[in-house]
RNA sequence: CGGGAUGUAGCUCAGCUUGGUAGAGCACCUGGUUUGGGACCAGGGGGUCGCAUGUUCGAAUCGUGUCAUCCCGACCA
């Protein structure tokens, strides 16, 4: 029972409080998430890493088949010619668009896009698929990659080639495809709330922060360990925007052409970038059990006379946790250490650690270790399963607890510009709740002055701002601020 | 895309100023002893010094170009 806390456990990983960045990069290097590819800004997943999306994928994709979404997939290569159809559209993304002009040795009559969302294809094809108001409404979601050539790039948190979701749906009209739009983002804040215990701030996007082409845009937002704000999934009502420049039209019951009402939704691999940055502490990662690829890690202890006896039983307990559903492992290797494979499995975020050793034995227990905690909590042999399971549903709360309590110390409301400044270059930590009077110029120049955007106009505020932050001119909105990834 | 920094073994880095054919710690392999918070002894393997090019009798070291990463800014769901 060590009793420092505050000891550096893993030499290698920088504290967060000298360097977060660098204590980012050197915890998922570290827990073995991720490498660099040897192209600009992308990366490899490896397979710690992978399985974390997978978890991801495999949750959210049951919850949108319950909402009666189905897959499908659609193409990589996004002709020219289709971006210049939705003018914010094209102006939005254009930037960052790779395109490919050549193949098989020959130059393209057509430049293709790489695709960086896939609203005009997707358009296109749903002018061909809908015909009337029976068709309606269309649901599809498309796991894929898509391409933004970043100028600035970190790893999972924006990266030149990533992986996500994106729901797209067509409706009759603007009621039903603003209720499809809310209903997703409900998805989006419960998941994240429930599986990667991230408290969220759920809002709609100002003028200047919404999607390229979009009517209105929503947002959950979430808060990392340095105060500052990611974009955790957004949802956005279109309106005939897309519907119109892709020719979108269905016969309505009264026989006159209508232009459908289109939605899209996404969540990408950043969700991992917070996953990290929310929990993670100067001990490495920390996953909430419900997307840990391990949840679960045995290790057996003791000299090598007992060995045989203590593998023999710990055998039998790991197939017990197995059987129970349990994400177990066992590490049983003879030539590390304990204390070496302890840190090794904080440093790698494994909410739960089972130690098994001869006195344990003796005893009739093992000893379960919190990830978060450190609580060391003796358990009988025979209820083991049941205090993992417990352990783990409790880790699971408390991780979500520990979270929205950080955000609730690191959010604060003002009234003026003048109280965001820091000063020195001290950059600003945390959010901040102020009013806006609804002009852009004022906008920008908070942005000017300290760094922050607007993240969104939250649904739920304890208070209401009168007065603008800047202009200090009636206030239009009440608007969550922060400096954001 | 602008400013700054970095690139040498799997990782962290020394060597570069003053050019002479590459080192340490950790990791890895073998054998033995160990095991309740990063064990120990002995032996061993591993690098065309990011890539290209120039200068030179000779380049990790000097010049130029290029690629990548990190930090700061501009831009960006």
């Amino acid at each position: 029972m060590s009793k420092e806390n505050d000891k550096q456990f893993v030499k290698e990983i920088t504290p967060q409080a000298e360097d977060f960045s660098r204590w980012y990069l050197d915890v998922i290097r570290k827990a073995d998430l991720m490498d660099y590819a040897p192209v600009k800004g992308c990366i490899v997943f490896k397979p710690d890493g992978f399985e974390i999306w997978e978890l991801i994928q495999r949750e959210l994709d049951t919850r949108f088949k319950e909402t009666g979404h189905r897959n499908a997939y659609f193409p990589l290569f996004i002709p020219e010619s289709f971006f210049q159809k939705e003018k914010e559209h094209v102006e939005g993304f254009n930037p960052e668009l790779p395109w490919v002009t050549e193949a098989g040795g020959e130059k393209l009559e057509e430049r293709l896009a790489v695709r960086p969302t896939s609203e005009t294809m997707i358009g296109h094809m749903y002018s061909k698929w809908i015909n009337s108001y029976r068709d309606l409404p269309v649901l599809i979601n498309q796991w894929a990659n898509v391409v933004r050539w970043e100028k600035r790039t970190l790893p999972f948190l924006r990266t030149s080639e990533f992986l996500w979701q994106e729901g797209h749906t067509a409706h009759e009209n603007e009621a039903d495809a603003r209720e499809e739009t809310m209903k997703m983002l409900e998805i989006y804040r419960s998941f994240v709330e429930d599986f990667l215990a991230i408290p969220v701030i759920t809002g709609q996007k100002t003028p200047s922060e919404k999607f390229a082409g979009a009517v209105d845009t929503f947002s959950i937002e979430a808060m990392m360990k340095d105060g500052r704000a990611v974009q955790a999934g957004t949802s956005h009502y279109l309106g005939t925007n897309f519907a119109e420049a892709f020719e979108i039209k269905y016969l309505d019951r009264d026989n006159t052409h209508q232009f459908v009402h289109t939605t899209s939704w996404g969540v990408s691999t950043r969700l991992m970038g917070a996953l990290i940055m929310v929990h993670g502490d100067d001990r490495g990662l920390a996953l909430p059990p419900k997307v840990a690829p391990t949840q679960a890690i045995m290790i057996p202890i003791g000299p090598p006379k007992t060995r045989e006896q203590v593998i023999a039983k710990a055998d039998e307990l790991f197939a017990q946790l197995k059987a129970a559903g349990i994400r177990v492992r066992m590490d049983d290797r003879a030539d590390v250490s304990p204390g070496w494979k302890f840190n090794e499995y904080e440093m790698r975020g494994v909410p739960i650690r089972i130690e098994l050793g001869p006195r344990d034995i003796e005893n009739g227990q093992a000893v379960l270790v919190s990830r978060i905690t450190g609580e060391k909590r003796p358990v009988a042999l025979d209820s083991l399963v049941e205090e993992v399971q417990r352990l783990l549903e409790e880790t699971q709360v408390q991780m979500l607890e520990k979270a929205k309590q950080f955000m609730q110390d690191h959010f604060r409301s003002i009234d003026q510009l003048d109280e965001l400044k820091t000063g020195d270059g001290e950059k600003l930590k945390g959010f901040v709740l102020a009013g806006w009077c609804g002009s852009e110029a004022c906008e920008r120049q908070v942005k000017e002055e300290t760094g922050a955007t607007s993240r969104n106009i939250p649904f739920e505020t304890k208070e209401q701002k009168s007065t603008c932050l800047v202009c200090g001119e009636q206030a239009k909105h009440t608007v969550v601020f922060a400096r954001a990834y």
